[in-house]
DNA sequence: ATCTTCATTGAATAATTATAAAAAACAACC
DNA sequence: GGTTGTTTTTTATAATTATTCAATGAAGAT
């Protein structure tokens, strides 16, 4: 049995029932014909990042943790630097070029940081429309904004 | 000391210092004049929803769980419910209006799911537009997401 | 004021999880 | 084959966390 093999089964089973304790997974494993002792199971735990967290009922259950432990605007930073292809500026108004589909995702980023820069956003599939209150506001947020687009995408200035 | 200050202090000493263990919480605690015992601590960090989790390099800390553990279509359903206001139908087109700032949020979970239904979505501030294949669909979206908003939403059907 | 109920807490302890140290398993080499 | 180094596992135990039960306190009702 080799550990990704077993690590790869835990990961269903954490999914499919609601697990509490190391020994009950080690018996849910024992009915797949795995054999792991409750010590071997913790480090599994703790290399897949899986964490115990009260569920909605008062029950404990182990789940996968995903980082939701970045703040706002660190997400943001994240975000322009992953999916932002360009972004111009015309005027009061700056258009932002996304990877497809991320559009209205890095826009519910950007709302959620309630910037005073940003009066509004207008986004679709691929493309942001933000509004600021004045050019020169919309030029700082420009500026801001493209010094984290990596470097290699298409960033027309 | 009332139970919500200890626990909004808990909540910043843990944002501000990789704790470990709950004997070194009750420390940061007591560091602030605030007397409590393991047994209050582990009740605090059940109801807060705090979950001990490996960080970048193998130490343990606590950190504050978010829901990340609800599949894609359990949180759109909950959106609907939460942030809608109306829905309205025109032709191959559902115009949701959505509380203040939900609108690139709930539009970004909307674009998540590729759902056949859905060509293309707009979003602003409080505004969705979502564009279907052709009215039929457009209906049956509509009838999908309306069964989903609260009754006690606004809704123009 | 006294009683009742419900929430909160601490002390003691049970339950659970993590870890140190040794053993086993495995691979790569001679 | 044997030897060496590395990874994984177990056993035994230490460390940590959760819970039971009794005590205390707060808020409302009579």
């Amino acid at each position: 049995m080799k550990k990704s093999e077993r690590q790869a089964v835990i990961e269903r089973l954490i999914m499919e029932y609601p697990i509490a304790t190391q020994e009950e997974l080690m018996a849910k494993l024992k009915a797949e014909d795995i054999t792991a002792t409750q010590a071997t199971i913790s480090r599994d735990i703790r290399e897949m990042q899986i964490v115990k967290t009260p569920d909605d009922h008062g029950q404990t259950r182990y789940v996968i943790f995903k980082e939701t432990n970045k703040n706002e605007q660190e997400r943001l930073f994240e975000s322009l630097h992953d999916v932002v292809i360009s972004i111009d500026r015309v005027e009061f108004m700056n258009i932002i070029h996304t990877l497809p589909s991320n559009g209205n995702l890095l826009a519910a980023i950007i709302d959620d940081l309630h910037l005073p820069e940003v009066s509004g956003t207008l986004a679709g599939h691929d493309t942001i429309f933000i509004i600021s209150p004045n050019a020169t506001v919309a030029k700082q947020l420009h500026d801001l904004f493209i010094s984290h687009v990596a470097d290699d995408n298409d960033v027309a200035d």
